[in-house]
DNA sequence: AAGCTGAGGTTCAAATAATGAACCAGTAAG
DNA sequence: CTTACTGGTTCATTATTTGAACCTCAGCTT
């Protein structure tokens, strides 16, 4: 394992971890030497990644990331142009929306806009989805070539719930399904009882950027309704489209099935990840 | 050097850069070997820190720091919180205002909102600052004890104008004169022309979380404007805090000398940075 | 078409950095 | 006082990182 992948998995869990913990709390819950822990952290304070109190000791994220958004955000604003559209498709579905980004293997929720029922579909902003078990990573998946397709083929499918897709051939399945619809949608699939529906938002050249989901409490949502928010998700993610990159048409169709099929610039991944 | 600090030099790098550059044109920015930074590309794109274009393989900031940015702003709010009050100060002095967070050994901007005239301090939301060069820095060093002040000291202070104080001395000198005002100022200490006064924003236990400036041409600010901006700065900073952390009184005096003096909890830093 | 040039990407012996069991010190509870 | 936790540190051992030289591809010049 690199030590640039630990250090993001140490600033991953400590992400992930409910409060300010101390560096045993860290070192537990990465699965490291606390000794490494340690040094790890000291090296990410430096660059203001993470943050020591010096009273209690404990460590937190640091507003580096902050900065790094900030910049990311100016140069390709996805979120903020998002979010108006998020919240249409708020008041239009009633429930909550989240748009994710891309992140190495994973998904991330980058914005969230919450549905004004009491009952209601609560999803962190920063949550990190899997690519299988989400109606989000799905329509993600539904936009990428074979080629692409093999590196999440080629991991285990975790099953999160009893109506997770772990087979390929169910994901084949659900996937072909995502493209026929222009969206896709998982019933329980990640977590029981929550339902949604999602659509890929895709640059000019076909490429998925992100998705835009909808999430609601299986006792209000039912297949039928999935089905019309999957078809409200992929308009909104049309009109986000064109909010990004401007109106001029360009020759992929709707599902974004150029680029691999037409452009693959040579055998050598850009990134390969062996 | 050790890797992680090199893979954060290279965030640092790829962020600075103006557009989507190439891998040779980041490995000469970053001053490292072709072969290096890309493996460190690679690794960093697994996480989502980094993404490459396909198509050009340019490499940009990737949306994992903004999913972070998200989780620490729903912890410790301090850019959103913050926000309100930096136009508030806009609106009584007319000019830029920047509010930043110590990152590191640097202060990083994580808001900026600008002067409506049109020849004003233009700030690039993510600048990294100096400390001991600029108004901010030096108000938030004016917080500082005297054990945490030795790492300033004892790097060499490089000057950026012919108005930049390079001596521990001078900057001492400076830090004693914001103390004693509750704010700081620079007259072009950073940038020739660009005159700035910083207030520090504490914490209940009087550290310095971040600070609030504002910046102004000198065509147009001059000294005594600028005692009047710091006033206001310094007067802002105190109704952020109280949003920040409550009404509530803590025993600390404005200008934040407590900590140090009083609960200096053991001989060893918390984080040595040797 | 042959010959450059410079891009992105890769290799492997050599150099360097990371590791972790055992350690110290402080603190709080019994 | 003892016990059992913290957070933090050490240094011989071990594993990773390094970079000069290399390859391949695309575009340009002759």
């Amino acid at each position: 394992m690199s030590t640039i992948a630990k250090a993001m998995h140490l600033l991953n869990t400590l992400a992930d971890m409910r409060m300010e913990p101390g560096l045993t709390d860290i070192a537990t819950a990465s699965g490291m030497d606390k000794a490494t822990t340690r040094r790890m952290l000291v090296e990410l304070s430096r660059f203001g990644f993470v943050e020591q109190d010096l009273l209690t000791r404990r460590y937190r994220l640091g507003s580096a990331p902050v900065r790094l958004a900030r910049i990311r955000e100016q140069r390709y604003p996805f979120a903020s142009i998002v979010a108006p559209f998020a919240r249409e498709l708020v008041a239009t579905t009633g429930e909550t929306v989240h748009v994710s980004e891309p992140a190495g293997d994973r998904l991330a929720t980058v914005h969230v806009e919450m549905s004004d029922y009491t009952h209601r579909v609560i999803i962190d902003p920063g949550q990190l989805l899997p690519l299988h078990a989400t109606a989000s990573g799905l329509a993600y998946l539904s936009t990428l070539g074979p080629a692409e397709l093999e590196a999440t083929f080629a991991t285990p499918l975790t099953a999160f719930t009893a109506a997770t897709a772990t087979s390929t051939d169910q994901l084949r399945e659900r996937l072909n399904e995502g493209r026929r619809l222009g969206y896709c949608i998982s019933e329980g699939g990640y977590e029981a009882g929550v339902m949604s529906a999602a659509a890929a938002i895709l640059d000019a050249k076909g490429r998925a950027r992100g998705t835009i989901a909808v999430a609601g409490p299986a006792m209000r949502v039912d297949r039928a309704k999935l089905e019309e928010f999957g078809a409200h998700a992929a308009e909104i993610a049309r009109s986000i489209e064109r909010a990004l990159w401007g109106t001029q048409k360009t020759g992929q169709d709707r599902h974004g099935r150029t680029e691999w099929m037409t452009a693959e610039r040579s055998k050598t991944r850009a990134i390969s990840q062996s």
